[in-house]
DNA sequence: CTTTCTATATAGCAACATGATATATCATGT
DNA sequence: ACATGATATATCATGTTGCTATATAGAAAG
């Protein structure tokens, strides 16, 4: 264990003990499958591959039916490794730091006006329905394929999770409309099409 | 404008619109007042100050009152640095890449078992609540101190925000936390008193 | 009265992380 | 024959964090 110990080392970690991978395989994983809550990019994971082969986490075989392609390098977790991700999820999670373009423009959105606003708002909606929908789509294919697979309630569990975030800020969505909205009335009512009043200190 | 237009340097030249001031003010503002959805460091705090004054967004002016403390420098922004500020504002903001090590865990959780997820899914919503109460402490605060801001409003948004994805993960918790310990009963049902039952492939 | 602690203020660095680009092969379609 | 897209690995510039170092002033502790 020679760097710190990053989430990312103990993300490829976890999708190599569900299944022996390759890097490209890893990345195509987290797409597709945590994608939701997690990234991974192929800069640090071909790297981390190197060294948790070095640390004796993980073991390197050639090709397996290498029907031509160029060396396929499959990794597998090895018990030091299964060991080191047991110890990792039972540690508690790091809180994350927060960023959020969007509520990071929304704060400093005086300067184009509530309409402007509004856009990114509804745009925002949009995007968050649609995943409401995509994750009701998994949740059926996840339940028919893997009906009886012991990590399926874990799974279902990160699942319900991104539900309970979009309906969170889809309502905030709506709120947040409407005391925009509201705010466009008050500037056309004070006068102004263009409505930029100086006001005390800003 | 010479380095990538990431969200940072906004986030620092939006700070420092709302009120002339140094590397070490925008830090202590932004764990302050954006902290709940943003967070910056000084590790590039300072760095964007060098390169906005370089590009004319910012100015830098010498100590205003320094009763002694070492060399205190002061920045402004340009209207140069205010129609950057706005047309940013304008644009789409980008779709975050999500990392939640919590759920990251929760997902290769069944190596650990449902107690050991649980103890983790309890924290968090202890977190939270704890938030709930902080946003409202702040909202009272912010209604009192700037009952007639022009920007309160957008800052109420932000907060509200907070509110919603806060309930949304207590509730999230809540539901987690029941389907976990529906998990440790079956697990002790079919026996083994540390349940790591093998079956199929794992 | 001196040490220690905290707040103010800036700077640098190693590790972490992303996104883009480069390279190469094969399958498929046109 | 040629283009396209999926497979597969590698590298690099840029962005970002968290830690450490440096320095001074004022407050608290001994």
């Amino acid at each position: 264990m020679k760097s710190g110990e990053s989430a990312s080392k103990f993300a490829v970690l976890g999708v190599l003990s569900l299944k022996p991978s390759s890097g490209y395989d890893v990345k195509q994983f987290v797409e597709g499958s945590i994608g939701h809550f997690w990234s991974e990019s192929y800069g640090r994971i071909y790297p981390l591959l190197k060294e948790m082969t070095a640390d004796g986490l993980i073991t390197r075989r050639q090709g397996e039916k290498n029907s031509g392609r160029p060396e396929r390098q499959v990794y597998s977790v090895t018990p030091r490794g299964e060991a080191a991700l047991r110890h990792w999820l039972e540690q508690q999670p790091r809180n994350e730091s927060p960023r959020s373009e969007l509520l990071l423009k929304l704060f400093f959105s005086k300067r184009i006006g509530p309409q402007a606003s509004a856009k990114h708002v509804r745009e925002k909606k949009q995007l968050e329905e649609n995943k409401l929908a995509i994750y009701a789509q998994i949740e059926t294919g996840l339940r028919r394929q893997y009906a009886t697979h012991p990590e399926l309630p874990y799974w279902l569990l990160t699942l319900s999770f991104g539900r309970h975030m979009c309906q969170g800020l889809v309502d905030w969505c709506d709120e947040a409309l409407q005391t925009l909205s509201q705010l466009t009335k008050k500037e056309k009512a004070t006068g102004k099409g263009k409505a930029i009043k100086k006001r005390g200190k800003v």
